[in-house]
DNA sequence: AAATCTTACGGGTGACGTAACGATC
DNA sequence: GATCGTTACGTCACCCGTAAGATTT
């Protein structure tokens, strides 16, 4: 499991749409569809439910969804975090451990 | 940035090793080096100091290394939750964010 | 010389886009 | 017929391992 496995899924799960997640996605709409069945099989857990008309989720899939988002808000968070450290410069303290 | 990158990452800075963690990765110590490199390159951001005879974690290491490893443990987290869920079919509880 | 990290280089896996198919409205 | 998701397939990127190089002890 990658953070590309979790951001198309919740990109599908907010657009309740494959087609307007790929577009949000900037990549085509079979990759978003690969990706998310890979994310499914490996978790051996069907997170969507593809019926007519719409993608809806499971509740499994609500369950994963929340955690899915948060860690991807905590994954960005990491980013601008350690930007700012470097940015700020203050500590050139090497702390062990 | 993936998971791969912080895995790699926070391998290397909890055995304060690139020889160590790809021994614990089970992969090349060369993978291990170019993601991990990949991964400064990507933030901007050195996070390791090598230097003769150790590995340090600089100060936005450390930073980092904290937020990775609370990234990778709550991806985990997410995974038996979600696979507990649907062995367990009934919802345990939903925890709230 | 031994140990360790980096870099160069090839190969194989996989992510992606195009296109065709099935299903639903 | 139009829209949407899936599947097949070819391509290309990239991850990885092997090997060579640089540095230190």
């Amino acid at each position: 499991m990658e953070l590309r496995h979790l951001r198309y899924f919740c990109a599908v799960a907010e657009e309740q749409s494959f087609t307007s997640a790929a577009r949000r996605l900037h990549v085509s709409q079979s990759g978003v569809s690969g990706q998310v069945r890979d994310l499914e099989r490996e978790l051996g857990v069907t997170l969507l439910r593809r019926n007519q008309r719409e993608v809806m989720l499971t509740s499994e899939g609500a369950v994963f969804l929340r955690e899915a988002q948060s860690i991807l808000a905590h994954a960005q968070r990491a980013v601008e975090i350690v930007t700012r450290a470097s940015q700020g410069q203050y500590g050139k303290l090497t702390i062990g451990l």
